[in-house]
RNA sequence: GCUCGAGUGGUGAAAUUGGCAAACACGCCAGACUUAGGAUCUGGUGCCUAACGGCCUGAGGGUUCGAGUCCCUCCUCGAGCACCA
């Protein structure tokens, strides 16, 4: 059974068979304790209303490739896929159009997937998941609530990143130079009261654990950077004539001899204190100046350091000498403890401010390279250190922390640049936050009594948040009430004054709890006649999460998508535990990367999953495609290419083909049209090997010669291990070379014939299929186990050695014994006329011999 | 500014990791078959030179019998970070 058409007809040929697929189930994939498992995971798309990318199947080819690959190594394959579908877009549409985003959401993933079946993929499309399906997010939410009862999500009125372009406000990780990831509007610092997951409390575990995973190094780094962890000391300087100190964090104790003044940030909550009435104007008005700022304009590189005197003064705890403390917007009231001890001789910041306000300058570091031109901020050798004198910096700075903490003066620290998650969003598109407000009274009544539904989820603290005088506390909702669903509405704009669109659905708003049972009734239905002691008036939690809370945990639900008990049926995950591989943008590295695992780590923590500690062992970043311009694809630059009209015109093979030929998978590559031809060609090329000018099959040689049965296994060998390395692009260049040789040598033989289209089925699954099916198979290719090859047919039996004189390629020398010696070689080669001509008469001053490669005659 | 990554034909790129630079493909040139070719096939195609030959992996230096590959300096492009003390 087979589509049968005469020529290379891929369209026929790819919907017949992606139809056998689905018909027959062929991805569909059960947990075989008696199979070895391999789990494949794709970074899942947000189904956006312009449909597939170019560049999506990039990444979904290559795992795909992979998936088949291993599939036919033995392995039980999972390869799933699903739809990060919160977001955005989908909002943005629906405020300008009122249609309700969950209906233009599931109009989208229906265009995605038809155009994902389109193209090939091995996926078993009965595991798809979506984060929007009550169903899904009734575990995101469950999961918020675990964080909320372990005391990991909290409410805090605190700077927050406030996006007038989207009316929402956005975690630290989504600010980049002072604008939005995404829609790249600008942000402003604003106090507002937020959700917070404390993700500090794992920023050790998180950076400990990425020496055991095999990631890109850039994506390393760059959550290394991001948790920034650095190791110093607090040093604690006296005030001159105050009891309190100042306490500095530094990395460098050893140039504690160099510090020359401290500097605090103008909100260091000491300043008012400290200041002199000299200098308190200026102060206050140094002070308001910089609170105007906005961060962008505080963190302005170029901008010179400003900056006023307190008139205050403190004492070097290693010197006892009388330094000045300062005020400068450049000390971060956020890091460390919002004061630094400038050291201008070794800092370049210190050094900057020290010039521009004529303050001393020491220098306490001997520089190695004599260069001694300050600011050095290398290490070295300490001098003008008192007793330290001749120490290493290295040394110096561990001795003389010791020596401060004796006296109490120091100790030593490690401070991170991680900040709490900020969590929650001013939006209607997310997973509703499932928290009932109360009055602070009825929730310390309720605990007092004993007699309350949440004590499974009851937090250390209660949270609090106060409002209008009022304090109110959170409740969580009764894990049974999930999943805790958008009430419709026809207005999804955010009011812009830091309440979600859901603050203005009163009738979904305003709910009676009953304490004791969990019980919610909404108010404008909640009769008095009811009413007892149980029941209290509560507010629902009016912010949504961000759109990353449906991704730090999907690759569980893939496990058991239908699991209704738990986030994943404990069955599954103890099988298929968490991805062998897992492929994605790079863009992701410290956005869903860093959340999952710090999701990860909290689920496993607290039990509810048996895994390594890490989700994602190994991660590969595919490159990006860019336009045949040699720029990114945009529409006002016209340079998109959609891979509709590229299947239309090609087919889905070709367009396989063709994204895994571009080059190596995590480049960044132009797109071209005439690249796609040579692929395609490549394809049709391949038909013409099999089926004759009357579509039927051709009947193939009874044996290779030795020379083709050598590509053949080497092609075997190659591709196999080119697809282990991710590298398809010189897999398929092997593989026609082996085509352009089979074709000169006029034709496989029925081995040759069957292997060939075993290791071509990965990359073009649909022409193998039915070719596969012309050569009299049964079933699907997907299930032909990978060939194997004969490495006694690879070693050739003559070897051709380079013969160079001074370096210089002058003859080939073939010869029948690698073992041969090396005085014979040698002879053999100076044999050689072109060699002689070269060495004769000359002094010759080497010869060197590289086993079974070259030859190399040194003269003169 | 700092930290990484990358620079190879007209183009996308290969190179067993120190051993014939440019595999494979695109494009181009010539030819064959064709009424036709934007189909297919065959051959050619780094640069200089009439030729012998010489020169070629961003530039310059170094190590080595031998360097695209290792080391140093510089240039260009890309990514990330950006007062984190």
């Amino acid at each position: 059974m087979y589509a049968g058409c005469k020529q290379y007809d891929f369209d026929q040929i790819e919907l017949f068979w992606q139809e056998f697929w689905d018909k027959s189930k062929t991805f569909s994939v059960q947990e075989d304790p008696s199979k070895e498992k391999y789990y494949v995971l794709d970074m899942f798309p947000y189904p956006s209303g312009a449909g597939l990318h170019i560049g999506h199947p990039e990444g979904y080819t290559a795992s795909d490739i992979l998936a088949r690959y291993k599939h036919a190594k033995g392995y039980n394959v999972l390869h799933p896929m699903g739809w990060d579908a919160f977001g955005l877009p989908a909002e943005q549409h629906a405020i300008k159009t009122g249609i309700n985003p969950a209906t233009n959401t599931a109009n989208n993933v229906s265009v995605f997937k038809k155009q994902m079946k389109r193209i090939g993929f091995a996926i078993d499309w009965e595991r798809e998941i979506n984060t929007t399906d009550p169903d899904y997010f009734k575990w995101t939410q469950w999961i918020f609530l675990q964080l909320f009862k372990h005391g990991l999500a909290y409410v805090d009125e605190c700077p927050v990143w406030w996006c007038e372009g989207l009316k929402s406000v956005l975690a630290n990780e989504e600010v980049i130079g002072g604008r939005s990831e995404r829609g790249n509007f600008p942000v402003i610092r604003k106090n507002l009261c937020q959700w917070v997951l404390r993700i500090t409390r794992y920023a050790d575990k998180l950076l400990e654990g990425l020496s055991n995973v095999d990631w890109p190094d850039s994506t390393k780094r760059q959550q290394i950077a991001w948790i920034g962890k650095s190791e110093g000391a607090n040093i604690f300087f006296k005030i001159d004539g105050y009891g309190e100190e100042i306490c500095a964090y530094t990395t460098r104790p050893d140039t504690i001899f160099g510090v020359t003044f401290l500097v605090l940030a103008p909100e260091h909550p000491l300043v008012e204190k400290i200041v002199t009435p000299k200098f308190k104007e200026s102060v206050k008005k140094y002070a308001e100046i910089s609170q105007k700022k906005s961060d962008l304009e505080r963190t302005d590189l170029a901008k010179t350091k400003t900056g006023v005197q307190t008139g205050a003064y403190a004492i070097n705890p290693a010197n006892g000498k009388r330094i000045e403390i300062w005020i400068a917007d450049y000390v971060l009231a956020s890091y460390g403890s919002g004061a630094i001890m400038a050291v201008p001789g070794h800092d370049k910041r210190d050094h900057d401010f020290a010039s521009k306000y004529g303050i001393a300058i020491t220098q306490v570091i001997d520089d190695a390279s004599g260069d001694n031109q300050l600011p050095y901020v290398g290490d070295g050798v300490l001098i003008n250190s008192g007793r330290f004198n001749g120490l290493p910096s290295e040394e110096a700075r561990g001795k003389i922390t010791s020596w401060l903490r004796e006296t109490k003066r120091a100790d030593f620290a490690q401070n991170y640049k991680l900040r709490d998650w900020l969590f929650s969003r001013q939006r209607y598109w997310g997973e509703p936050i499932p928290i009932i407000w109360i009055k602070e009274n009825d929730y310390r009544a309720a605990v007092a009594n004993d007699k309350f539904y949440f004590k499974e989820f009851l937090p250390s603290e209660p949270i609090s948040n106060g409002k209008d005088g009022i304090t109110y506390c959170a409740l969580p909702l009764c894990t049974a009430h999930l999943p805790l669903t958008l009430p419709p509405t026809d207005s999804y704009l955010p009011s812009g004054d830091g309440e979600s669109p859901l603050a203005k659905i009163p009738s979904w708003l305003d709910v009676y709890v009953n304490i004791e049972t969990g019980q919610i009734i909404p108010a404008d239905s909640f009769s008095g006649k009811d009413k007892n002691s149980s029941w209290v008036l509560g507010r629902r939690e009016t912010n949504t999460m961000p759109q990353w809370a449906g991704s730090c945990w999907y690759y569980l639900r893939y496990l058991s998508p239908h699991c209704e008990t738990a986030i994943v049926d404990p069955k599954a995950i103890d099988y298929w535990q968490t991805p062998d591989f897992y492929i994605g943008g790079a863009e992701h590295a410290v956005l869903h990367l860093l959340y999952a695992r710090f999701w990860h780590r909290f689920l496993f923590d607290i039990g509810v999953i048996e895994t390594g500690e890490e989700p994602f062992r190994k991660l590969f970043h595919q490159g990006i495609i860019l336009g045949e311009d040699g720029t990114k694809m945009s529409k006002s630059r016209g340079n998109v290419i959609n891979p509709d009209d590229v299947v239309r015109r090609y087919g889905a093979d070709a367009l396989r083909l063709y994204e895994m030929f571009l080059g190596p998978l995590d480049m960044m590559k132009p797109w071209s049209t005439k690249g796609m031809e040579g692929v395609s060609r490549f394809l049709k090329k391949i038909w013409s090997e099999y089926v004759d000018r009357d579509g039927n099959t051709k009947s193939f040689h009874d044996n290779l010669s030795d020379e083709c049965q050598r590509i053949v296994n080497e092609t075997i060998k190659k591709v196999g291990n080119d697809i282990e390395g991710l590298k398809f692009n010189t897999a398929i260049s092997q593989m026609m070379i082996c085509l352009n040789s089979i074709q000169k040598a006029g034709g496989f033989d029925n081995v040759s014939a069957g292997n060939f289209l075993k290791i071509l089925a990965p990359f073009a699954p649909h022409i193998s299929e039915e070719l596969w099916a012309r050569l009299g198979n049964n079933g699907s290719i997907y299930d032909a186990p990978w060939p194997e090859y004969d490495d006694s047919k690879i070693v050739a039996t003559s070897h051709k050695i380079i013969v160079q004189v001074n370096g210089k390629m002058r003859a080939e020398l073939i010869i029948n014994d690698v073992n041969m010696s090396e005085d014979a070689i040698f002879e053999l080669a100076i044999s050689i006329g072109n060699v002689r001509k070269y060495v004769a008469d000359k002094k010759m001053l080497k010869k060197v011999y590289a086993k079974g490669t070259v030859v190399n005659f040194v003269v003169e």
